[in-house]
DNA sequence: GCCAACGTTGGC
DNA sequence: GCCAACGTTGGC
């Protein structure tokens, strides 16, 4: 799950514990979201950053929900096309697990042959939220020196 | 700041 | 349904 740090971080997230994932406005990325569960991991990733990369882990603590953003006129996510009976966007809770003591930048993960084919270190891969096999997250956990385990 | 790679909008 | 114009993302 990509954010930008100016915006929100991981520490940011460290300090809240807990922050609904709101603004996403991208049907992809919102089905994405739809079919994650309470206690599914993500990666918590920072876009646009100086170096952007891997910066920590986080847990999905509520499953998708209408995203109220949607329905705020004042919001900058206001959305005048959706419907309060048939939301249009959805957003899950993330919780905060582990800041990487280092970030594993878009660099690094590129270089590394077992991250071949992760869609993140993809040309043109502007998806904010993504899915990510099993085996590459376990290997960007080990890049970090990840206390998180994956099961 | 530039630009590639999209996604969305709206005229036709 | 097509496609040009426009807007956004995000690396560099």
């Amino acid at each position: 799950m990509k954010s930008e740090p100016d915006v929100y971080s991981i520490d940011h997230l460290e300090r809240d514990g807990t922050e609904s994932w709101d603004g996403v406005r991208n049907y992809q990325a919102r089905n994405f979201m739809r079919e994650m569960a309470v206690g599914d991991l993500a990666i918590f990733y920072h876009s646009s950053a100086k170096p952007p990369g891997a910066a920590g882990v986080c847990e999905i603590s509520r499953e998708a929900y209408p995203d109220g953003s949607q329905f705020d006129e004042n919001s900058k996510y206001y959305d005048p096309k959706s419907k309060k009976e048939d939301p249009r966007w959805s957003m899950v809770d993330v919780s905060f697990v582990e800041k990487f003591e280092e970030a594993v930048s878009l660099q690094a993960l590129k270089d590394d042959p077992t991250l071949e084919g992760m869609r993140v270190t993809q040309k043109g891969s502007r998806l904010s939220v993504q899915p990510v096999e099993k085996a590459h997250f376990k290997r960007v956990l080990k890049m970090a020196n990840a206390r998180t385990k994956l099961h």
